[in-house]
DNA sequence: CCGGAATCTGACATCGATGTCAAGCGGGTT
DNA sequence: AACCCGCTTGACATCGATGTCAGATTCCGG
């Protein structure tokens, strides 16, 4: 028997394992003495609890699941981590599944998972987060689920988002403040609502500015940097050439940057570009890309606590916790004045 | 009581749960009409092993640690894409754990995590899987143990690699063969032991064709594209500049690609560029770049069949298996005749 | 037709924790 | 002095599966 379980801490400690158990938890009505005593001989011992045998008794598993469609992008990277972050601080772990709705009987996976692990709750990234099936299978299974950055809020899940039309709106106005007149703007697919709101923010402050959108210059891409590159071409051959371009987000935009550069249109002295997201090649291209940040990490992480953490639930508005949170414009070498 | 337990199907079948359970595990010995029998009992009630009962009773958790340095990283992600694959295939699940070196007590998070889980095998990507103490750890506990493309093989682990030498001496060949004589080498930082035998393989071509490798043109980076874009300028503005740079990874040469556009060089014509690992952002560049695809989600598979299935693991070797996996030149546009 | 081996099957203990509940104890009330 | 109450504590059952072992059944050769 090399583990240390909770009957060799109450022997050495002189209590019933009950009481170890007590103080494991945080339980209130032990005497501090004891308190000490056991958290002593835990020390000692180097006692860690069995997971297993915990959940199976609690009935609690100490487990949530990421759900999460391609777990390559780095989008996914970045709510991982802050999901990982967000358990570690509370003493969870991590259980990812990738779900790919395109496979035959992903449903019976998802269910499976949920059974087999009896998970305490679910963190559900973008695209999936929208799909109205697997998020039937999670209510049917009474799991409690937040959603990261969805586009529909479901009244069964906690939602954690950021505000995309006021970021775009933000952004647009600094362009405005630079002087630009003639913003081009390069729309993510239909598919994509939040690129949606992030157009509704940049025509939001057009309008606010006084200034007419040029319909010829808004065109929709697809969220690859060959669209990018491929509508960069349009615009930049447009006779009355904007000055400026966002896109609804950075790997777009980078592709507006190689056409750019290829047709040698110096950035951002002839053009300005901006993106979205603040995705990891925002910072490989050259000029760095101005762009939004995203709070990926800490919309993960509040997810995290709103599962977890009664309290914070409490605060953050209950069940159907709605949370906003903040982002954050970066301002990099890709734009300047007009 | 919502979940079905094995006592319903034992009870519905008219059998003991023992035998529901030696149906469950495959286990010899029971009656084809009642294997048959319960088996359509356990489809009837969609009945789902409690893991955690499972894990309790049996000592085996189903579950495999991926022990992680920075998730975030494009690499991170489809290693653990490849170890989810693998563990779906078998039904295992997958806990990934960081492992943060610089953090004060990662040691015994690391052990916490391991007790608390009971982990049936541990994945250990790279960087981490060259840290000695972290190995030590594992070694300790008696966790059978992986690693994916390690710089040393320690007795007590099995390996998953690929042949970095080989590989880098193959796109030099490709090189030499589109007419290249003088090529420039950006190394990679010296901790990293696979960029040294990428080194090695660059060296050998270059032998074997009877070239002598100019040293002014090899350089040491640190695997970011900024180190790759300082070289490329030191490289480009050489006397006698070369007509190819292999960088030993795909960050760098994206820096040199970069460069070599600022500069108005054109890629591939007048310079060919080349880089390793087919990181993702070797696609988003323009023109997309030549390089090696590392089977990085291929060797996590590899290393989960090693830790779960008995009989893969006789087959790639025992105990301390070496598999060693085929990897591919990826021909795109950033390379040409010289 | 018998003995022994091989094959089935289930009763029961067990894994390591927590939930329940009741008993012990001291202190304040009437 | 009797009583009630709230705080502490531990005995015991329990979570849902599997391991062990022994009993029952079948199979076979002699």
């Amino acid at each position: 028997m090399s583990v240390v379980t909770i009957k060799d801490v109450a022997a050495r400690a002189g209590v019933s394992p009950k009481t170890v158990s007590r103080v494991i938890n945080g339980e209130a009505h032990v005497r501090p003495e004891l308190r000490d005593l056991v958290q002593k001989v835990v020390a000692e011992l180097d006692y860690r609890p069995n997971a297993f045998a915990r959940s199976l008794s609690s009935s609690r598993s100490y487990l949530l699941g990421l759900f999460i469609d391609d777990p390559v992008s780095g989008y996914a990277a970045d709510v991982q981590h802050g999901a990982l972050m967000g358990c570690r601080a509370r003493s969870y772990h991590l259980v990812v599944e990738p779900v790919d709705l395109t496979a035959p009987d992903w449903a019976g996976e998802v269910r499976a998972s949920i059974a087999a692990l009896r998970l305490d709750g679910a963190v559900v990234a973008p695209p999936i987060c929208d799909d109205a099936a697997l998020m039937a299978i999670f209510a049917e299974a009474g799991l409690p689920t937040v959603l990261v950055a969805p586009s529909i809020a479901p009244p069964t899940s906690g939602t954690v988002r950021m505000d995309d039309r006021r970021a775009a709106q933000e952004m647009t106005d600094y362009l405005i403040a630079l002087g630009h007149r003639r913003i081009g703007f390069v729309q993510g697919p239909l598919s994509h609502s939040a690129s949606a709101r992030r157009e509704e923010g940049f025509r939001a402050a057009m309008a606010a500015a006084g200034l007419a959108v040029d319909e010829s210059c808004v065109m929709r891409g697809d969220f690859t940097s060959r669209s990018g590159m491929e509508l960069g071409e349009h615009l930049l051959a447009l006779p009355e050439r904007p000055t400026a371009a966002f896109a609804a987000n950075d790997d777009m935009a980078l592709g507006v940057l190689i056409t750019a550069m290829k047709l040698g249109i110096a950035v951002p002295e002839q053009l300005s570009v901006c993106g979205f997201d603040d995705a990891p090649s925002s910072r490989a291209a050259w000029p760095q890309l101005t762009t939004v940040r995203q709070p990926k990490a800490e919309m993960a992480m509040a997810a995290v606590d709103i599962l977890v953490d009664p309290e914070f639930r409490r605060k953050a508005g209950g069940e159907g916790s709605q949370l906003m949170l903040p982002h954050e414009m970066v301002v990099r070498g890709s734009t300047g004045p007009a």
